[in-house]
DNA sequence: TTCGATTTGTTCGTATGTATT
DNA sequence: TAATACATACGAACAAATCGA
C-alpha cells in the first residue's frame, strides 16, 4: 500500500507541512485522554479496535501510542492490554519525587496537611497557570516526612476551575498522593513537570516546620506541573532541608519500552 | 515470514529469557560504538547495510537505533544518515548544562581554567570511579562565567587510565565544551550523567571565587558522568551562585526509569 | 488443569514519500 | 537528474502473556 493519507483530510491540498498520519492519531488520542473518554487506569481499545476505527494499520497505530507510553502518559502489558497511566502505583511516585536519602536510600514520604485556603488569583498565578486574575485559587501547605523527619515543604497553588469543589477534607482524606487525587478525583492527569532550583535561606517560620536552625541553607524549587498539551494546572513552591537528602536528578538512563 | 532466529544462534536453546533480536544488535552497536569504531559526528553504515551485515530485516535495525536516538547517542538525519552523537552541537550543550538565568535566559558560559593537578586516586575516587585506589587521577578546577560574572565553580576528577597523557595546556586551548575534548581527543563520549543537589554554604575560598558574600548559600551539586554501558568516566563537585540563576530540571517524554 | 480467545510483542517484507548529495 | 538514506505506512505471521471457560 502507498503511503498516502486515508482519511478524510484531502489529500497533501492545503497542508503544507503534512503531519505524518501516527501523528494525527496521536493527536486523537490525547485528545480522548484530556476529554476524559478513557480513565487513569482503565485500558484503551486494544490495537486492533483502534484501527478499525480510524482505519489505520496496527502498525500506525501503534507508533502512535510509542510515543504516548515513552512519555508515561500510557502503559502497555502484554496479553492484557494498553492503560491510562495512573499515579497510584508507586513506581510513578518517584518519577515526580526526586529526594533521595544521603544515603542513596529511597523511602517512602508520609504527607502531613498544614494548611488550606481559598483566595483570588494574582499576577504571578495569571503567569504561571494561564488563569485570569481574580478568578479563585486553593492554596494548600503540605508537609513531607522521610523517616519520620520533615524534609520538605510544598506551597502548592491549583485553580478551582479545573478542581471543582476542592476542600481541605479532600485533601486530608485522601490515600495516595497528591497527584494520584487529581487524577482520581478530578480527572486532572499531571504527565509533566518543570521545575527550577535554587539555593537560599528559608524564612524564619518555614525554616522551623522544617526543624532548621537559623541561617542554615535550603533548596528551594519553583514546580509547574501540565496535565496534557502542555497545559498547566498546578504550582508549587517548596523547601527542602538537604541536611540529610539531596534532590536527584538522573539524565538518563535510556529505559527499554 | 515466521519470527524466527534467524541468526547464528540456537533457534530458542537454551537462552531462557530469550531477548528479542533487536536488543542484540542494539547491543552489537553500541559495542561498536565503545570500541570506537565509529567516531563521534561520523556516520554509521546505512540502515540497509546494517540490516545486510546483521542479516536481519532493516525494520529491526531500525528499531534498535531508535532507543540510541532516544538516548542521543545516536542522531538520524533524514536523507544523510545516521550519526554518532558528538558534543560539538549547541545544543547538546544545554542537555548536560542546566543553569539558566532567573530572567529564563539561557547563555552560553564561558570557561576558564583555574588549577590542575595530578593525584592518586582516594576511596571517594574508587567508589565513584570504579578504579583502584593509588591509581592515577587528574582534578581539575574549572570556572564558568555567564555575562561575565562567575556562576558555577567545578572541581573536576579524571582517571589518567581513561584520558591518556592529560595535561593542563590540553585542557586550557581545547575549543569547545570539556565532553566535547573528550570525545574529540580521548574517544571517551559521555552519554549520561546523574547529578545529586543540594544547598550548603560553599568554603570561603569558593565563595570567594564565586564573588559571594559570607554567609550566602550555594547550590552543590555531585556528579557522576557516563560513556556506553553505563561506566562512570568523570566525577564532579560543583558550586552554584542561585543568586542570579537557576538549575532547571525539565522532567517530560522518554524519561528515566 | 487445560484450552482457547484476546492482546500486546517481535520480525519480516514491501512500497512509497521526502530530504540530501 | 539520479542515487542514496531515512521516514512513513501497510500487511502478515508467529510468540508470549493474560484471563476466563
Amino acid at each position: 500500500m502507498p503511503a498516502h493519507n486515508s482519511n478524510t483530510d484531502p489529500p497533501a491540498a492545503g497542508n503544507l507541512v503534512a503531519t505524518p498520519l501516527y501523528r494525527a492519531v496521536q493527536l486523537r488520542i490525547t485528545r480522548a485522554l484530556a476529554a476524559g473518554n478513557w480513565k487513569p487506569g482503565e485500558a484503551i481499545p486494544s490495537e486492533a479496535k483502534l484501527a478499525g476505527d480510524f482505519k489505520v494499520s496496527i502498525g500506525t497505530i501503534r507508533r502512535a501510542i510509542d510515543e504516548l507510553v515513552a512519555g508515561r502518559i500510557l502503559v502497555r502489558q502484554q496479553g492484557r492490554g494498553t492503560f491510562v497511566a495512573a499515579h497510584t502505583e508507586d513506581r510513578t511516585l518517584f518519577y515526580f519525587f526526586h529526594i533521595v536519602g544521603k544515603d542513596g536510600s529511597q523511602e517512602f514520604p508520609v504527607s502531613e496537611l498544614l494548611g488550606f485556603r481559598k483566595e483570588r488569583a494574582d499576577a504571578n498565578d495569571e503567569a504561571l497557570l494561564g488563569i485570569a486574575r481574580g478568578s479563585r485559587v486553593a492554596r494548600v501547605r503540605n508537609l513531607l516526612k522521610l523517616a519520620d523527619r520533615p524534609v520538605v515543604l510544598d506551597d502548592i497553588t491549583v485553580p478551582t476551575e479545573r478542581f471543582a469543589r476542592i476542600d481541605e477534607d479532600t485533601f486530608r482524606n485522601r490515600e495516595g498522593t497528591i497527584y494520584g487525587l487529581y487524577q482520581a478525583r478530578y480527572g486532572v492527569n499531571v504527565v509533566r513537570i518543570s521545575e527550577r532550583l535554587s539555593a537560599a535561606h528559608p524564612p524564619a517560620e518555614i525554616a522551623a516546620i522544617l526543624g532548621m536552625h537559623a541561617n542554615q541553607p535550603a533548596l528551594h524549587i519553583r514546580r509547574v506541573a501540565y496535565t496534557y498539551n502542555d497545559s498547566p494546572v498546578e504550582y508549587r513552591l517548596s523547601w527542602i532541608n538537604t541536611a540529610d537528602h539531596e534532590y536527584l536528578s538522573d539524565l538518563w538512563k535510556t529505559a527499554p519500552r
